[in-house]
DNA sequence: AAACTGACGTGAT
DNA sequence: CATCACGCCAGTT
């Protein structure tokens, strides 16, 4: 008897890479308004230290189900936003920011002033 | 299968 | 400041 279709091996790489993906969400679920935090800290607080590109590629397309994800948050380490002046992200992003009290000074947001640093408090309400 | 592409980061020049 | 070279890694060509 042939079982070349038998149970479906646990795929470990794409297994992680889901529940990666999740813990990044969620994270970013967590940062308050007004703050914000750059790719590889969201990456760190999610307990996938290292893993700014991920963080990127999982906000690059962001599941249905995480609708008003505050992904506007979420900045380079340079304190600068990541999508490129000439995406209309772009601006959507510096508007929402703003519209939350960021300052934004010849496009560099201070992390001093607006980092978010995971521990502050408030999550689940912004 | 190999090359290329990013919403990245860091260190060197 | 600006650039470059790397390291990184899932997706796309």
């Amino acid at each position: 008897m042939k079982l070349t279709r038998g149970p479906r091996p646990p795929k470990t790489t794409a297994d992680a890479f889901m529940k990666a993906r999740r813990d990044i969400l969620e994270t970013i679920q967590r940062i308050p308004r007004g703050k914000v935090a750059s790719y590889s800290g969201v990456a760190f607080a999610a307990g996938w230290p290292g893993r700014a590109r991920l963080v990127a590629r999982v906000l690059s397309d962001v599941p249905p189900e995480y609708e008003g994800l505050p992904w506007q948050r979420v900045i380079n380490a340079q304190g600068k936003i990541a999508i490129p002046k000439s995406s209309p992200g772009h601006l959507k992003q510096q508007r929402l920011l703003k519209a939350e009290g960021v300052v934004i000074l010849n496009g560099k947001i201070s992390f001093a002033a607006h980092g978010w640093k995971p521990g502050d408090a408030s999550p689940l309400l912004d």
